[in-house]
Order: structure tokens, then sequence, then C-alpha cells
DNA sequence: TAGATTGTTAATCGATTAACAATC
DNA sequence: TAGATTGTTAATCGATTAACAATC
């Protein structure tokens, strides 16, 4: 197999993620070119063809990117040919929505428990997931083999909680509380914060905006 | 005030938000300076500089930032100081989340209405909030002055809804479709895609991950 | 063969950082 | 005053794009 490059900058996955979304559903016999990923996504032909080639030579000069080998070979370079098993930590409203979320399962991303700080709302099985009770992380984490955790609990727990997460030897915490995260380098984490996402619409709304 | 100049580039705009966020809860009275806020959210106290001085000069030479005037000025380029009335288009899973949110009308958005295209779901109220028949879209969002709408419907509908949107006059949408908008340039969008996040946690645990 | 399209180099563009005079 | 910190310029760094030889 191609030899995974030391350094990648996070600007690439998104793309490829997109790349990987455009050809998902096409047939895999078919082939797509570089100037038809760029018409689907609106980065230049040059960029598909420059991020694709800091994983390797996968397109066929003349001819293009066969789609069944890019698909299998961007759902590799994703990890999206592991297994992972995702607990849910926090069964607010966000953690409940997320929890009833089939499309994650079609990726890969397997949820196999959920977690609440308060008793009232452990116990409970939702979309045959359980919800544990905190205490119960260690074990039932290393139990489950889970290896991925969604943080959806409030802002001011959230430091703590993911310290618990690495302690337990958690390595990848998609985080949703709006907090920048401490945490040791081997752990990887991304953030999703909604209020941010609404501040950034309202500041193109404002600066560039109707009758302004 | 400020003359806002042409063109920002959008990787200020979360930048903004976390300066905004650190220095939301404390003392007006107090000082902050490029260097605190570097230490607080990573960034070279340099960008901070550069990116509050793209709006104006708020510091003082010497003494650094005062909390109350850069919060105020911040509040004042993210467009917060403005009445954002939002709709929610769809009410699945994600969609309840966010309408059970309280936290974002602190932050100046207020969820005064939500839609669906499933008959048995309307005319529901929930936290306060009606869901409409998306047949009443023009009607409901002209009469309750809506500006923003958060789009947590299925992939496959969302661009025709979104289209629905821009001809009701909305400006302001925040997509949670895996889908890439086409929308006209007046128009401005935002995306939250966590299928693509988790993606992107993947590739980084696989990339650099730990026993490869 | 002629036409199409890759992979890659070099040129361009844009964003970040270092450094420092001006200011308090 | 001495020390601190801004605003801003110039230097650096990194990412994107244009161009084209190699290939099918």
């Amino acid at each position: 197999m191609t030899r995974e490059p030391k350094k990648i900058s996070m600007k690439v996955v998104p793309r490829l993620s997109q790349y990987y979304r455009i050809i998902y559903d096409r047939d895999s016999k078919d082939m797509v070119s570089s100037n038809d990923l760029s018409v689907a996504t609106g980065f230049t032909a040059a960029q598909v063809r420059k991020d694709l080639t800091y994983f390797g030579q996968f397109g066929y000069p003349g001819k293009g990117y066969n789609v069944g080998e890019l698909k299998g070979s961007l759902k590799r370079i994703l990890g999206l040919d592991r297994r992972w098993r995702v607990a849910i930590i926090g069964t607010g409203n966000l953690g409940m929505a997320l929890l009833g979320y089939r499309g994650f399962r079609e990726q890969g991303f397997e949820i196999v428990a959920a977690f609440d700080f308060d008793k009232r709302k452990t116990g409970r099985v939702i979309n045959g997931v359980k919800v544990f009770d905190i205490g119960q992380l260690r074990r039932v984490l290393e139990k489950n083999g889970i290896n991925m955790a969604l943080l959806t609990i409030p802002r001011n727990s959230a430091q703590n909680t993911a310290d618990e997460l690495v302690k337990c030897g958690i390595k990848a915490i998609l985080n949703f509380a709006p907090v920048n995260l401490k945490l040791p380098s081997g752990v990887k984490a991304r953030n999703i914060d909604m209020s941010m996402e609404l501040e950034s619409l309202s500041f193109l709304s404002v600066q560039n905006g109707e009758q302004e």
C-alpha cells in the first residue's frame, strides 16, 4: 500500500471527506476526473489532484480516477475501514439527538453506550443503547471496546470529563461543549461549536449584508 | 464608529468568537492584553492584535484592552447587537434538540418558530415554540420577522427547502444537511457537518495514532 | 494518432509571525 | 522615569494555482 507521508495539513481532510461523499453512491466501474470533482465541490482541479497525491498515485493519466478504487482509497485514508465504537457522554437534548441519528452507523461509527451524571436519566435504553451512570465509565468503555467519545455535556464539566475519558484510554473526542479542551498530545479532538457558527453567520450577514 | 474594511478573511471570525467568549464573563472594568488572549486561545499575541485591528483600534498601548469596551466592540462586529429571529426547519432529532437548547437565546438568537413536512408533527408547541406545516412557511416567516433559518432536514430535501427559504427572503442559513447548498450571492450560509467531523477525527487518529 | 488527464514543479497568493517605534 | 503593550511594517511561512511533460 502507499506510504503515508509525515505531516498533512488538516485543511485537506474535509476536502477528502467531500470527494468521498461525492463518489460514494456512484457506480464503482465509472471513472471520475479531477475536473468532475472540481465542479462538484468548487475546489480547483489542481487542488483535487494535489490533495490526492499526498497519499499516493490513484489516477490514470488520460483517464481519470476509477470510482471504486478511489472510494476504497479514501475510505482507508479517512480511517473508515476501522471499526469505531462510540460512546455519547451526556444525554441532554443534543446527546439524545445524536443517539437517535442513524447516519453514523452507516459510515462505520457505531454508538454502543451513553452516559449521564443524573441518576434519573441512567438505566434507560434508547434506540438500543443503554444509558449508564458516569461512575461506570471505565468498566463500560473497556468491556465494550469503545474507542471514540462524543462529548455533549455542559461547558463547565467538559474539561473534567474529558480528563476522565483520557484516563480511561480514549484517544478520540468529538467535543460539542464551547471550550478549548486541554488534552495530552496523543489524544485527538475535534470541536463542533454551534454558537460559534451562529456568530460567524451573523458576522457574514452584518458585514456584507443586505441594506447595510 | 470604526469603518468596516472591505474584505475580511473568514479565518478571523471564529477567532473573534473565541476572544468574545473568553472575556464574556470577565469584569468590564478590567484590562486584558493580547498576551492574555494568546494564552487563553493558543493563538499568538500578534495574531490577536492583528485580528482586532482589522476592525479598528481598540487597545491602549502600555495598558491593553478594556474588557467592557472590547466586549461591546466584538458584539457589534459579530452582529450580536442585532435581533436575530430564528426558524428551525425540520423537527427530527437534531431540530428538536436545537429547539430545546437555551444557550442560543442568551447570545441573541431567539427561536420563534419550527416547521415540518410531516402533518403528524405539526401543531405541537415545544418549549414555547409552535411547529408549523412547511406550507405555512412564507406566512409565518413574514408575520414573525424571521431573519435566520437552521436547516435540520435530510440531505435530499435540503436544496429544495433552501430555495424556498431564499424565495421567502431569508438571507442567513445554518445548514446541518451534508450537502453543498447552491445559494444566490446575497444569501449567507454556514455548514455544520457532523459526519465530516467524525471522519476528520478518524483520519487524525489513524494517521498519527497509537500503535499504527 | 489526437485528445484527455494525471502527477508534479515553479510561481503566486494569502495568512501568520517577528520585530519595533510609538504610546501610555 | 522604566516597564508594558499596542498598532503596524516587513519577513516568513504555508497553501493554492498555473502550467506542462509524461502518459494512456
